[in-house]
RNA sequence: GGUUCCGUAGCUCAGUUGGAUAGAGCAACAGAUUUCUAAUCUGUGGGUCGCAGGUUCGAAUCCUGCCGGGAUCACCA
């Protein structure tokens, strides 16, 4: 029971003791501007007694605090009754905290895939989004008490991957990573590029000889080549498999030390190489259930205009799988394996339609699991000039940038000049430590459903409501908190006054475990972050005005020592929540 | 055009189930360090919460319409 919900309770007591009316009773937070802790709206009263608001405050006010072992004084503003608790309540309240008690397991199962990177292209920016967000929610709904298991698709195979086969096969000279010097997924996305370029070429010249777009689109030799490959590919082909094994091979090099470099990763894999097939078994299903309907000429489609979607094709004439397919097959896949009772897939918002009509043909087909797929949609992360195009090479490479930020952590901890004592090891764990830092915070504190701009020409902060400044207060409480002298800080038994700073940082603190449920039920690293972010600073303007260490009073001292520490587990956790880890010293 | 998401300070973003004078950061300006880390703190200026109606004691928040922007509406994934 917290301490929000008994007072609550007591107003509620109050308000039906004195005017005998039952009132559901909602406080909320007092603003800064006004002396209390909660505060109680009760306009609903005024109008309903047709009292005056002073009458009607002053009455619940005294009331409270006569009777209410919480409340120590309150104000009246028009419909406002502003509460204040004794300091005594909130040093319960912390001490309840320091006790630690973890939130229950919940005994539900959750299934987050996300990254799902396609194998012809290194990771870019958005990839960077999505990666840090899928990571985050997975961390986020185990502090909340769900048994999660993170999970990762892999695009494997398709005609874009040809595309980069067909590419090298022309142009590659047997170039490897090895003799080129580039990342593997690097070399493989140059070949994709290359492709791009040679196919437009091929398109132009036909274009040229007389030939209208549309066909020559279709007749240019590099694509009539490419979709013999994925037949070829489909067939088993050896030579194809090969060259098709060699180039993933060099990307999946390149994904993992990425992956390994910003700290990401997963408890399985799955292969669209493997489950591509999947699915067509659900479609014979769909047919016998009458949920799908065939056309004449084999194709077959199910009816969702009557939840405000179309009619959407399931499996090709030919009797080959499209998208919708796949994700029928893999889906079930994901639920037979692991049982899960949610799953979440962490995919960009152009996939929309495509997962309502997915989710809409699942809940059809009676998948008892179905009330449980969610997709945790998010905005694309645009550039000043527009929609980063890989083809077109307009990307912020995520290995390019994270170097980037490693660049600038590096030379503005040197500019602060006091990494003393620092081993070179410790400076390079710091620098990126600080770097990543700077860059998850930033693509994680905005809401994953809103599309954000990023300006590479104005580099990511480091102050202000950034990562490092999070970091950076960390740092600072641990300084202090080494300085002590002490392993262990607990809460003093006797201690009688509190100053507003103190209360400040123990109400925010009191909160966590509220937001960590907030972010998991809302899916929503932003709330981490706002929290973290509010708590630093809370905790930093309690810094500029009171001491710690100097304190004359020794049971001051320790009780302070006990709430800073108790700060920087809250914001050593929160951050953990977002993947960004936080150093002892900066 | 249909569907859907978004629109808050010059810029990037917060804003709980409807509550008080709409908040942070960046940028600009003015201050704070013989004192636990100044990647910090304090202050100043900066707003028609896209627009117009409606609901009510009260609307950035809920409803309707409009304007602007994104995404999507493939036998691509």
């Amino acid at each position: 029971m917290n301490i929000e919900n008994i007072l609550a309770e007591e107003v509620k007591a109050a308000v039906s003791s004195l005017f005998g009316t039952e009132e559901n009773v909602i406080l909320q937070p007092t603003r800064r501007e006004f002396e209390g802790n909660y505060t109680y709206v009760f306009f609903g009263l005024v109008k309903s007694l047709k009292r005056a608001p002073a009458e009607i405050g002053a009455a619940l006010g005294d009331y409270l605090v006569s009777r209410s072992t919480l409340v120590s004084g309150y104000n009246v503003v028009q419909g406002f009754l502003n509460l204040k608790l004794a300091d005594r309540v909130w040093l319960d309240v912390f001490r309840a905290l320091k006790a630690g008690p973890q939130p229950a397991a919940k005994n539900r199962k959750v299934l987050v895939e996300y990254s799902s990177p396609n194998t012809n292209k290194p990771l870019h920016l958005g990839h960077l989004r999505n990666n840090f967000l899928g990571y985050s929610v997975s961390e986020i709904l185990k502090a909340a008490g769900y048994d999660v298991t993170r999970a990762c698709l892999v695009n494997d195979r398709g005609i874009h991957i040809c595309k980069s086969m067909v590419a090298y096969r022309h142009f590659g000279n047997g170039e490897t990573p090895g003799s080129s010097g580039l990342k593997g997924d690097h070399l493989v996305g140059k070949y994709y590029v290359e492709f791009d370029k040679a196919y437009k070429t091929q398109i132009h010249e036909l274009m040229a000889g007389g030939m209208a777009e549309e066909e020559a689109k279709k007749a240019a030799p590099f694509m009539v080549e490419a979709q013999e490959m994925l037949v070829q590919w489909e067939q088993n082909d050896p030579a194809v498999i090969q060259l098709w094994q060699k180039l993933n091979g060099w990307v999946y090099e390149g994904f993992n030390a990425t992956y390994k470099k910003i700290g990401v990763d997963f408890d399985k894999t799955y292969y669209e190489s493997d489950t591509y097939l999947l699915g067509k078994d659900i479609v014979e299903e769909g047919l016998q259930k009458g949920v799908f309907y065939k056309k004449d000429d084999n194709s077959v489609w199910i009816d969702l205009t009557d939840k405000g979607l179309d009619h959407k094709l399931v499996l090709r004439g030919d009797g080959t799988s499209v998208y919708i397919t796949q994700d029928l097959g893999t889906t079930d896949l994901k639920f037979r394996d692991f049982h899960c009772d949610k799953s979440i897939w962490v995919v960009g918002n152009e996939q929309d339609y495509h997962f309502k009509v997915l989710f809409a043909i699942l809940e059809k087909l009676g998948r008892s699991y179905a009330a449980g797929c969610y997709h945790l949609s998010y905005g694309m992360v645009d550039l000043p000039s527009g929609k980063m195009k890989s083809r077109e090479g307009t990307v912020v490479d995520a290995d390019e940038l994270v170097e980037e930020m490693i660049a600038t952590s590096k030379a503005i901890t040197e500019e602060k000049g006091k990494t003393e004592g620092f081993s070179d090891e410790q400076l390079e764990a710091l620098y990126r430590m600080v770097a990543l830092g700077a860059l998850k915070y930033y693509l994680l504190k905005v809401e994953p459903k809103k599309r954000m701009l990023f300006n590479p020409a104005e580099s990511i902060d480091f102050q202000g409501n950034t990562g490092p400044f999070i970091q950076y207060t960390h740092a600072r409480i641990r300084s202090i908190l080494r300085k002590s002298g002490f392993g262990s800080f607990p809460v003093p038994a006797e201690m009688e006054v509190l100053n507003p700073e103190e209360v400040d940082l123990i109400f925010l603190l009191k909160d966590y475990d509220k937001v960590v449920e907030a972010a998991a039920a809302e899916y929503s690293p932003a709330l981490i972050a706002n929290y973290v972010y509010d708590l630093a600073k809370t905790f930093n303007s309690f810094y500029t005005q009171h001491s710690v260490l100097n304190e004359a009073s020794e049971t001051l001292r320790f009780f302070r020592l006990s709430l800073i520490e108790e700060v920087s587990d809250v914001i050593r956790k929160g951050m953990g929540l977002l993947g960004i880890e936080v150093p002892e010293k900066m």
